[in-house]
DNA sequence: CTGTTAGCGCGTTCAG
DNA sequence: CTGAACGCGCTAACAG
């Protein structure tokens, strides 16, 4: 009742000792109890309780080899629901496999990723996984990376031949654009990241295609590709259907675009402002699409089964012992017309 | 271009070794170099980069007293977006205090929080923070714990002394209960968890102590008090708004519920059930709430906050020594009308 | 300024 | 079935 105060950690000797055994048996009855009598594995298991002894999981995995069963990951904005959905993803896989996961939150920072990864090496995590950020990605090269694995999600590193897990967006934008032009559309505005962001360029990509295949103009002016965040994106869709030609429809590249766009157009809506207001495509869902007050298109895809393809992916690495070359899994999209 | 495979982690010998010096030198320059000859460090470093070089920090933290830099983290369910958010502010601060969070999700199992906390423990985290689940709560007695400190956020522990950060959830519920009978309604149904669950119950007191005050009746039938997830939910807001006397506004004392009630109401909205829909008061903001086509009512709460001062909590009790005795932090809730 | 010794908590190996 | 010795990677304390 009192000892609590300051008291380190027990350690296994001095379970020993209570237990009136030698440390090498109180390790054996906690790994399983293989030879050891049934007697003294009951005054081992007393005198852990008694004690509140835990297992130094560190001082476990010392010993080279030892796995530690941590596994890193980093991602580039935990506020998105989507990471936290696709971190969820990666934790259930890496609980099946009875490892824990150690998670650091970039924030699109490369510096910022850098140190994480070394952190994480530096604890021997078994494995990595992470959304990669835009910048310098020497720290990612194999020879520093030494034979930890690594497996990248949404987005690839130009030059890194490893495992990694895609969502569809080249043709899900693709299809996605086109439900807008089968519905009569052909002025239609893109709202996305800058091409320097993986999924940005390959969003667009399937925007362009579909438009240049119709002979849809594309027009720079009802292009804005430089929101991260949703007021980002709220301003940039207020200047682009402020326009003298504003677009009839707009494609927003990502759940946080997706939103601002809402926002704004729920304010013109509040202000009286003339309909018609645009239809909206959205890559990514997201909560109660179908209550909003135009029409919307969802191209949905899983971040949890995501991050679940992506765990699996590293523990069949790690489980299975495969050296099997970089494998990429690419996730269909569904679309959901209103 | 070929070392990797199969590479174990270079050690501090190995290093030592290429630099030509001994072990406790490099330990020495990795520390910060007081003490040894910038050109032996410029070896060293070089030898570091060379060989792919991390400290192993499981090893540095055997010591005892040695901090291990890890903060454990437990959630309840990391698919609400709310606790998405929560977690970023907890691993926010950590960062700033130059700490990782490990991070495991309960998915309300007590049993698995146990596990969970065990590891953290048996990984020698410097600290605690938890969203605790409602069941047996014996792991986390202090003397369970030995000296890891514990922060206990959103939900306080029965008989658990230790520092909490809450939610103004008695107040925000009522005063969001006294909007809606203040708007003329009286007929008030309640969504929400069951009252075993701490924040189920202090919602559904402020509910209830604002209703008596007004004479309005609290009707059972109307009241559904255990969903936990999105489409539990929206069964209970049917089953309630299919009522012969249904009630004209709805109090949600959580996020996954009033998503619940919400897509019941657009579902009603779209087949052309007779209006009056009911106005609905959310405990627990959710994006695009200005759009709904009913009058909604947000009592707000910032969960990155809530993480905040949790960790902030921690590393208080933590850096700065404190031994105070613990600490509860209520956050304030704000209203926000349509 | 640099190296040696010792020991952190644990598990493998080998004796008994 | 049980224990002793050793070593894992690292660093405080103590030489030199």
């Amino acid at each position: 009742m009192s000892t609590s105060r300051g008291a380190r950690q027990p350690t296994i000797k001095e379970v020993a000792g209570r237990a009136g055994v030698s440390p090498m048996t109180v390790s054996r009855t906690l790994a399983g109890g293989r030879n050891v009598r049934p007697d003294v594995q009951e005054r081992v298991m007393a005198a852990v309780r008694e004690l509140g002894y835990y297992r130094n999981e560190n001082a476990r995995s010392l010993r080279p080899g030892q796995p530690s069963g941590l596994v890193g990951v980093a991602i580039t904005n935990l506020a998105n629901p989507y990471y936290g959905e696709f971190a969820l993803g990666v934790e259930e896989v890496a609980a099946e496999h009875g490892r824990r996961i150690i998670l650091g939150n970039t924030g699109e920072d490369a510096a910022r990723e850098r140190q994480l990864v070394s952190d994480f090496i530096g604890r021997q995590v078994d494995g990595l996984v992470l959304v990669p950020t835009t910048g310098d990605a020497a720290h990612l090269r194999p020879e520093r990376l030494g034979d930890v694995p690594l497996v990248l999600a949404s987005r690839r590193v130009p030059g890194l031949d490893v495992d990694t897990v895609l969502v569809d967006d080249v043709g899900g934008a693709y299809r996605g654009t086109v439900s807008l032009l089968d519905a009569g559309h052909t002025r239609i505005g893109f709202l996305g990241n800058r091409s320097s962001v993986f999924t940005g360029a390959r969003r667009y990509r399937g925007y362009e295609r579909a438009m240049l295949e119709r002979g849809a103009p594309i027009v720079p002016a009802i292009i804005a590709r430089d929101q991260q965040d949703v007021s980002a994106a709220s301003r940039a869709a207020r200047a682009i259907l402020d326009l003298d030609e504003p677009p009839t429809a707009i494609f927003s590249a990502n759940n946080r675009n997706t939103i601002g766009v809402m926002r704004e157009i729920g304010r013109r809506i509040r202000r009286g402002l003339p309909s018609p207001h645009p239809a909206v495509v959205s890559f990514d869902d997201f909560e109660l699409s179908e209550l909003m007050p135009v029409p919307v298109t969802v191209i949905d895809h899983d971040a949890r089964l995501l991050g679940r393809e992506a765990a699996t992916l590293l523990f069949a690495r790690l489980d299975d012992g495969s050296a099997a070359e970089a494998k990429t899994v690419e996730l269909p999209v569904t679309i959901e017309s209103p």
